[in-house]
DNA sequence: CGCTGGCTTGATTCTATTCAATTTTCGTGG
DNA sequence: CCACGAAAATTGAATAGAATCAAGCCAGCG
């Protein structure tokens, strides 16, 4: 674990700033920290590898550290429950997790791709927080926009039909995937599984299944293989992901 | 807007402590601010009252305060669109809103029932809270509580059948009313209309009824009127709440 | 006292679940 | 590198449960 060989420069968080109103455009995910905050965090942490698959930490488990993401797609199960296991949500690089509890984890996690992350001990990392005031300014606001981004999840569960729902799920994932700097990837990335994505939109594997039939037979998306989508039709894909649920297509 | 009658002593935030593990009894909800915190808050804050079915702030409105509940219920809608009007909590006592966002509401909230509230100007509580570094650590703690209020909702939104997502939400609504001190009340009160109660949970307004018509002649709960719920059969009720969704009764 | 809006209840339609069979994909070992 | 086996995904048919449409009920309020 030696912390020697540490990819871009520390620690990164990725978020939709809500407090500067100014120069930034709105919607688009930034860099948080500075240099300065980057280096003080890499400081404390050790870089971690994880395999395909592969639990990061399960429910219930000693909170011993929380992760940044440097590479790969990590996926949160808030219950450990065997059955019924619902994904309460998709991380990418940039975002935070294993945060949010002392003693004890309240969720479940695992790579969903190979994952590279920074892990941070809590006792560091709260150290840390206490000593450099700005640093907590910068929790909050990505505490912030997690919340916003439970909040979408619960809009998207709360759609009754699933092409709609599912739609509604791509369009997030491609905003999700927009990283600073770059302008527009060409395909939707899904590494996720159709399990995975069926727990995340409360329905069925064969539900999911059949409404990305129906969106691909529609022509209003393509895939290139099962784990990249893209959007063929813009204009009906936002129809639909922003249709209130009656009015057919 | 005199703050000359304030009821209690200031601005309460109740949320389950995640930090402390000590002496605290999990899972209940406990005052957050020490005495002097709430005599800080409550200099800059003034009182307010809403009228029942009043509406609080807009989405999209600048957005200059944030409120914390002294008394009532208040609803929030995270989108303003007309139909399809999605409930994305309830909120009681304690709790804080009008948070998360600088420069614009990005939600908006209603008064389901007569409320009293302090609210806080943004700019003096930023203040307050740049000189107060033991506050954002509230601040934050509160932001996790909410975290997980949402990953809850989340996960009742994820049940397929509407008699568990009902029986869960009950459950739901019964520990958010558990204040700190009191034992356990009688009853669930649900102050908000059966169509919010719908909106929250994914369902039509029939479907509701239905519902709770179910639950009523199954014995498992009982209503002293609209507003009560009680518990009749504790063990059947937790069954349903938490049981896989297939196997009937 | 009658009205209005929220709630309940009923009949029908529609869609997702369920069960099950088949195909594809992927990881493993020969 | 290919072949195999297991897990995941697709597809199909039947069922069940919620949405929808619509009518009547109840309660609060002028």
């Amino acid at each position: 674990m030696p912390s020697s060989a540490k990819p871009p420069g520390g620690p990164a968080i990725h978020a939709i700033n809500p407090w500067v109103v100014g120069n930034l455009k709105p919607g688009a995910r930034h860099q948080l920290l500075s240099d300065d905050e980057r280096a003080q965090l890499a400081r404390i942490s050790s870089i971690v590898r994880f395999k395909k698959g592969e639990q990061i930490y399960n429910k219930g488990d000693p909170a011993d550290a929380a992760f940044n993401i440097v590479s790969g797609v990590v996926t949160i199960y808030p219950e450990l429950s065997g059955k019924h296991r619902h994904v309460g949500a998709f991380l990418y690089p940039g975002d935070i997790f294993g945060l949010s509890e002392e003693g004890f984890y309240t969720n479940a996690s695992g790579a969903t791709t190979p994952v590279v992350a920074y892990r941070m001990p809590m006792h560091a990392l709260r150290r840390l927080l206490a000593s450099r005031p700005d640093l907590d300014v910068d929790v909050i606001v990505k505490l912030c926009e997690e919340l916003r981004q439970a909040q979408r999840h619960s809009l998207v569960l709360a759609r009754k039909k699933a092409v709609p729902k599912l739609a509604m799920f791509l369009d997030l994932q491609e905003h999700l995937q927009m990283l600073p700097g770059e302008p527009a990837a060409a395909a939707i990335y899904l590494p996720m599984s159709r399990s995975d994505i069926a727990a995340y939109l409360g329905l069925t594997l064969p539900a999911v299944s059949r409404a990305f039939r129906k969106l691909v037979s529609d022509k209003v998306i393509a895939f290139r293989d099962r784990q990249h989508a893209r959007i063929v039709d813009r204009k009906a894909f936002e129809g639909i992901a922003d249709a209130e649920d009656r009015l057919g297509a």
